[in-house]
RNA sequence: GCUCCCGUAGUGUAGUCCGGUCAAUCAUUCGGGCCUUUCGAGUCCGACACCCGGGUUCAAAUCCCGGCGGGAGCACCA
């Protein structure tokens, strides 16, 4: 199939080729029909650019071998549970174009936690420890035993009961995996599997489980039981690898393929949800969407497309190196693909009025996309008093060099403080003559939001409503994504 | 402090496992040219890198040792 597209569009086969220069490395022991892979964000609050790494790199895998992709919720710590975020989160993935097949959220699976936890504490590799949590922390920072460890399985059912049957409070119990005390890795010895959380509704489950697993217990259990086969994550992960890796050989479980690349940095970008959830309740942003934020929904409305988002990380691929993200590298990839289809316009900003004279009527016809004629001309007919707007720089350039030519429309002389018609032909361009954009005296009210919450207002040409939602390219300003029209254009700066 | 991971241009990346074809790839960025008319568009040309030191070898970005540098974890967060 491939090849008959190739042998039709040339141009299309140049620009594959080229992409996959880039091409993510097989995933081993990947087998077409079989892969199981996943993504398990907490629910917090939407999608941010860090998760669509993991996000994408997960669903390029799946989707090239056919596989299965779950989309798991670990909202297991009720303390940070956003209840939108249940909803937000599917709303991102397929925003991103990420292909979900099975979504998964762990409060539902309190049982299987409980039970797997009693059978670790059957084999001796867990215990239920009481002691103050400092005090623990200490003596497992030194490598030592607390009083609980050597618990028989009896004393250790018994416990989680009064766990489960609420007997204890928070944090005067905890279910605690065995690991290794002597781990020269002080990060991977005996860690934490379940805890009691009561003074915090579960928005899901309410009062029902107090009893909460902890993340590297939750995710061992489901990533056995859910089945998957590779698993891709940041670095941060490391060392949690390491203690999930313990429960599985406790069990024999056939451990998932583990990958961690490297963390990123990503500069300028305000990311942190809680931070973000705090300057929307203020009023300082105007929603999870706002074109400052670094979330998914934001770039959406900046006109960044899910698929430059995409072509960014398969880019940059795989490696444990930690980078930092590079944003003009993002605009690279969004501009391959905005380019060819926004139309044109032209925004005059901090505009100036400009009479013309020495002709009573001027035509314009200028291309929706230079490109593409078939598209059609954006039309002006000009009449007396004719009177356009130019950017408060353009007109001072004018003033100053005395001719200027108005793209698209004519050839104009300095005089008095007003334009003189000089005629149409754009080859004053070769002799010199600066060009500039201009937008009729009746044109729109308009403002671009900008990235960084400034916004440029001004006059645009006038906008089709088909083109609401839609990435235009303001001429000589960049790319913007069309809001609304009416009363006034409302456009988000894209790059 | 302990443990682990990593170190190719401003940024990201290919190559490192299986030394030579690597005076090192591609993209971005930056500089310059071109284009019967925008541009932060397109196109062409150019610029910039193998962390350092030793060793092995006819030959090292690639293997070994040491140093330096960066990052992560050591949570009753995920």
């Amino acid at each position: 199939m491939r090849s008959l597209a190739e042998a039709s569009d040339p141009d299309l086969f140049k620009k594959t080729k080229t992409e996959r220069k880039h091409e993510l490395p097989e995933l081993p022991g990947a087998v077409e029909g079989k892969v199981v892979m996943r993504v398990a964000p907490g629910p917090s609050g939407p999608l941010h650019l860090g998760h669509t790494r993991v996000s994408i790199l997960n669903d390029e895998y799946v989707k090239r071998y056919k596989g299965k992709y779950i989309d798991r919720i670990e909202d297991t710590n009720p303390d940070k549970i956003d209840p939108d975020a249940y909803k937000m989160i599917p709303e991102d993935l397929k925003w991103l174009g990420v292909e979900v097949h099975e979504t998964v959220v762990q409060s539902e699976r309190f049982e299987l936690y409980y039970s797997v936890a009693r059978q670790l504490i059957d084999m001796g590799k867990a215990y239920i420890c009481t002691c103050e949590a400092e005090a623990w922390r200490d003596m497992k920072e030194k490598g030592q035993a607390c009083p609980h460890r050597d618990q028989s399985p009896e004393e250790g059912h018994e416990l989680l009961d009064r766990m489960l049957s609420h007997s204890f409070g928070e944090e005067e119990a905890v279910l605690v995996v065995k690991t290794d005390l002597a781990h020269p890795n002080p990060a991977i010895r005996d860690f934490i599997g379940l805890r009691i959380v009561d003074s915090v509704l579960h928005p899901r489950t309410g009062d029902r489980y107090t009893v909460y697993p902890m993340m590297n217990f939750s995710v061992a259990v489901d990533d056995h039981f859910l089945g998957l086969t590779h698993v891709i994550r940041g670095k941060d992960h490391l060392n949690n690898t390491l203690r999930q890796e313990y429960i599985f050989d406790y069990f024999g479980w056939k451990k998932p393929w583990y990958h961690h690349y490297g963390l990123v940095q990503i500069p300028d970008a305000i990311l942190k949800t809680s931070t973000v959830r705090q300057g929307i309740l203020r009023g300082e942003y105007t929603g999870w969407d706002d074109v400052r934020l670094g979330t998914v929904r934001a770039m959406a409305k900046r006109g960044i497309k899910a698929e430059a988002i995409r072509r960014y990380w398969i880019d940059v691929g795989m490696k444990e190196v930690d980078i930092e993200f590079a944003w003009d590298n993002l605009f690279a990839f969004n501009k391959q693909i905005i380019d060819p289809v926004a139309s044109r316009y032209f925004f005059v900003w901090d505009p100036q009025v400009l009479e013309i004279t020495g002709t009573d009527r001027i035509e314009a016809r200028s291309p929706v996309h230079p490109d593409h004629p078939e598209r059609g001309t954006r039309d002006h007919v000009l009449l007396p008093p004719i009177k356009v707007y130019l950017t408060a720089e353009d007109l001072a350039g004018f003033k100053e060099r005395g001719t200027v030519r108005l793209k698209d429309l004519c050839n104009l002389r300095w005089e008095d403080g007003r334009g003189v018609y000089t005629g149409n032909d754009h080859n004053v361009l070769r002799e010199g003559v600066k060009i500039a954009h201009w937008a009729p005296y009746d044109g729109m009210r308009g403002e671009v939001h900008m990235p960084d919450g400034t916004v440029r207002s001004g006059i645009m040409e006038r906008i089709p409503c088909e083109e609401e939602d839609k990435v235009v390219q303001f001429e000589r300003f960049g790319f913007s994504r069309i809001e609304s029209i009416s009363p006034k254009v409302v456009a988000y700066f894209t790059q």
